[in-house]
DNA sequence: TGTACATCAGTGAACGCGCGTTCACTGATGTAC
DNA sequence: TGTACATCAGTGAACGCGCGTTCACTGATGTAC
């Protein structure tokens, strides 16, 4: 899993896609360990590579652990665009937008589940220049993904123009919020089904804050 | 700040409350730098006291770090608790079942704005046995605070009654994932005015997503 | 087309760091007689 | 009340760990003439 190619193609000794490899093998690490397990000679040892080496092409750890970083938040986009493009469109603009809302909380919250590891680092603040990063954030796809579902939902109708700023944060907040609880607190020892309840009355109730009535005629 | 005292009272070899004085001193490591900072040696050096002298009293690094984390979660419910205290109960029952819920709220975010060191210890999966304890935080007095009020939001009818179950994750979930945001995320460089506004729109949305709908007649 | 040479992308040894923890110890305390 | 002695609560030196990082280096590459 963690060897890239036995032998590369171009000499075994220029690599050819070292930085690239690197970052897989470090991602790797995070994936099965979290932020902490990113750990820049074990990433080159994986590689097969001197640590460094490492340092041809990152500044130093926490510039490869940037790297890293958007690696993990990519893979959550990804996510989050999978499950959204897994059941078809509405063809009713408001049960679609819906829909839409639905889906990405629910990869939202897969993601956490199914990869605990990349979903810790995707929100870590060990990296380079974190704080810029958590700044910006604010433009990461997924962020806009959400940004264009509330969109919809505001073009239906159903969230009050007067209720559509701040809206993502809200949404964000919430779904965040139980992605943590679920991994690191009070929820992480709830057995299957409870937590698919937990999910479903959470994300209802984001839904609920957002449109702010529970039933909507016509809706379902 | 970190010298407890001078001179001991009894003899300055036997300190008398050690183990104390070891999880103050840490707590304040905590509260200056985070989970990461709660150092054993460091500790032991704030207190006058030898590496060593730590291990009469904790296991090792991660139960100092679990007494740590339990100080963390009690601080944060006593703010929580001061927040609750610091507004005038109002006679209205669901004027008031609102006003607690408010309070709650503004406490649990305004810890974490406050204390943010403290406020990642107390969910930090750093500590021995964190397992057990993230499972058990559901008794914790912070949860059972958030509990209470929402029993009194369901009693005055504002909370319906089937949507009473698992009410207190959803609200945890949002206020939570909020104070992450705040600290850590997108909104960590939002100008205090603004801040303020994302903090009141969430709280509202969180206690839309309770009771369903934003306008309750007499509300307000 | 061949060759000289600057540049690029690796190597391996070494360093310092500060931690958590163990060890054998010693000074202080308090209790049994 | 005094004393012997078990126990408690500290000490200081030392270890091993694995990391990130620096250093002086060398092998491979590609370009100018």
């Amino acid at each position: 899993m963690n060897i890239v190619r036995p032998v590369t193609p171009r000499g075994r000794y220029h690599h050819g896609d070292l930085a690239n490899a690197l970052t897989t093998a470090a991602t790797q690490l995070a994936r099965d360990g979290g932020p902490e397990a990113v750990v820049l000679r074990e990433a080159a040892r994986s590689v097969g590579v001197s640590a460094t080496a490492a340092y041809r092409h990152f500044a130093g750890h926490g510039d490869l652990m940037h790297a890293v970083k958007e690696c993990a938040q990519g893979a959550l986009a990804d996510r989050m665009r999978a499950e959204l493009a897994a059941s078809p469109a509405d063809p009713d603009p408001r049960r679609e937008a819906v829909r839409r809302l639905e889906a990405i909380g629910m990869g939202y919250i897969g993601f956490a589940l199914d990869e605990p590891g990349l979903f810790r680092t995707a929100f870590c603040r060990a990296d380079k220049g974190f704080e810029e990063a958590a700044a910006s954030m604010a433009n990461s796809p997924a962020f806009q993904l959400l940004g264009e579902a509330l969109d919809a939902l505001a073009e239906t109708g159903l969230l009050p123009a007067e209720r559509r700023p701040h809206a993502e944060l809200f949404a964000w907040s919430s779904t965040h919020g139980l992605a943590m609880l679920l991994l690191d607190g009070p929820l992480s020892e709830l057995p299957g089904p409870d937590r698919e309840l937990v999910i479903a009355r959470t994300l209802q109730g984001v839904l609920d804050g957002l449109i702010g009535l529970t039933d909507h005629s016509g809706l379902d």
